[in-house]
DNA sequence: ATGAAAGCGCTAACAG
DNA sequence: CTGTTAGCGCTTTCAT
């Protein structure tokens, strides 16, 4: 309030100047000392450094990414923070990511349909050097101008624009796999409870009506929403249907799964005995007793790794050629579709 | 590279400057109708939209940040983004935070012990308006130091920081609950099996003494890691160990009691005749059919909504004192623990 | 190896 | 409602 102020560390104002001034050097050598780049004695090193700890100096990197015109940080933009499957993308991007320097920012629960847009504005509105977007694709035309200039891999599902790349697994060979082990197993009516209407989920299903089809077998589908209730609605209209009850079900995930056997539990249903259940995304509880779900696993956390992988090499060179990875998935057969595993 | 570059809108140049001369207007007023504060004529608001819009326009939020001394976005560090808890915690941080205009930030893996730190140290670097931290405290000096200065406030346990808030459950009156309900069902021997040596951990542990010890019974104690098969090993040791096998067994969370369950069904035990079982968390899967856990449910989507709520007060007005708000859990009885709810 | 000068894109405080 | 004058805290380029 005086005419002027005594020169006072304030809240949160510790900048570089403050640093050089107590350590007694330049702004520009405590700025190569924080950011680790060129050779600077030891001493002076040393110095720099005694003075930032003394201050509690903090970089700011709001305004090292300013100037340097890099923020070192990618997004990482998923729908369902609650489904595994995307926390085991997250892992894997995390592996690749971490090592390589960069921070990664999570912005959960985006929807590109409403306000997930905007979730990925605010990413590219901080200037991250990358993002990664694992969510369902619709043919919005805003999506490739907001990405535009920000390097972009998707995960799990292509995007529809041309230069952006995509990692996803192969997931019409998942359930044509889950469905020829059904078939395998002596099983002939195999019903299908599918999903929303996402690429994926599309996906998904045709690659059960490719093996129906293939062994001569009529198909039969219902859908579910993500929900372990959905699951269980889908059985129910499957058992009350017209024809005979069919004896396995291939799901489109494990939710609704897990939501058919609940079902089947309560309609005194044994499964395998007289209903084996196939899921999808081999997620942790697929594995819990009592559930021992048979299931097919996309290597979530490759499908991670690989992203990131490709968005290194896209921001060391924007201009190369677009490329879709494709992973292919493995089924993990467990109790709830095999009588030999049956206790 | 002529000697003069044509005026061109490079890759991801786009700024105010450029949208205000192609709106034919001052580079402040598109700063205004950019932010959407003060007034401006509707024919100039859609003239500056309008050119913004053709341009391509991004608002760079770093640079808006670090001249306005604000970035409006929050960090939340959680500990695993794979443990349920943590996520319903960032559902309720969320539920507070995107309608009061604040971009979440999240940070994943966040153990404080090693590297943790350093991301807590990238999110105060990024200059966000405030820091959630949901994960296990230790006595760590620099904590304080780091946080000096950025609003924070801790959830699920207190940072032993005086002046940070904190919102967490009462954990040993969960577990006290737990006991209690295993007593008013008969049980006399009740064992625990107890995590991994932390501040919440210990609470949990100190609820079951307590209650054992107002009934005048014996306490007996395993530990377990924080997994399915560190729960399996946990029972494994109860039913090799000495003396009678315990009629029941509360968990310090979910994962383990799952683990416990699975353990017991291998070794042939009836649940709950034989064995009854309450884990701690309520998470999805204590609901799935086949596991229909009895566990305690902490509302960790309150305490995340909460937090959120403290962490805006502290921003609006730093030198507030600091508040520890406890939140009462409640049992949710089950099949694994109650002879009348099995089927 | 170090100092000086310039500017990243925006907000803020005021005079017009 | 517009224009001016200042920075925010840092990186960078170029001298020295």
């Amino acid at each position: 309030m005086g005419e002027i102020a005594p020169v006072s560390v304030s809240r949160r104002g510790v900048t570089m100047a403050d640093v050089a001034r107590e350590a007694g050097v330049s702004r520009q050598l405590v700025s190569l000392v924080i950011r680790d780049v060129g050779y600077v004695a030891p001493e002076k090193r040393s110095l720099v450094l005694a003075a930032a700890e003394r201050l509690g100096y903090r970089r700011n990197t709001l305004a090292a990414s300013l100037a340097g015109r890099r923020t070192f940080s990618v997004g990482l933009a998923v729908l369902d923070i609650h489904n595994q499957v995307y926390a085991e993308f997250a892992d894997g991007v995390a592996d690749v990511l971490e090592p390589a320097g960069y921070q990664l920012l999570l912005a959960a629960g985006v929807h590109l349909g409403d306000g997930g847009l905007a979730s990925l504005g605010a990413l590219v509105g901080l200037r991250v050097d990358g993002i990664l977007i694992a969510t369902h694709f619709t043919d919005d035309v805003r999506l490739e101008q907001l990405l535009a200039g920000t390097p972009t891999v998707t995960l799990g599902e292509a995007s529809g624009v041309p230069v952006i790349d995509a990692v996803q697994g192969d997931d019409a060979l998942g359930t044509r796999l889950a469905t020829e082990h059904l078939l395998a197993q002596g099983h002939r009516d195999i019903a299908y409870v599918g999903g929303p209407d996402t690429q994926q989920n599309a996906a998904r299903r045709s690659g059960y009506r490719e093996a129906m089809t293939a062994a001569s077998l009529p198909t039969r589908e219902v859908d579910a929403d993500a929900t372990e209730t959905g699951g269980a609605h889908a059985l129910l209209t499957l058992l009350r249907g017209p024809g005979p009850r069919p004896s396995a079900v291939v799901c489109y995930n494990d939710a609704s799964a897990i939501g058919v056997l609940a079902c089947a539990q309560r309609e005194r249903l044994l499964v395998p005995e007289h209903l084996a259940v196939v899921g999808y995304d081999n997620t942790r509880a697929a594995g819990y007793p009592g559930v021992d779900l048979t299931s097919v696993d996309q290597h979530a956390r490759d499908i991670g790794a690989r992203a990131a992988g490709l968005l290194l090499e896209r921001i060391a060179d924007p201009d190369r050629d677009a490329v879709t990875d494709i992973l292919t998935p493995r089924l993990v057969v467990r109790g709830s579709s095999s009588h030999y595993l049956t206790h």
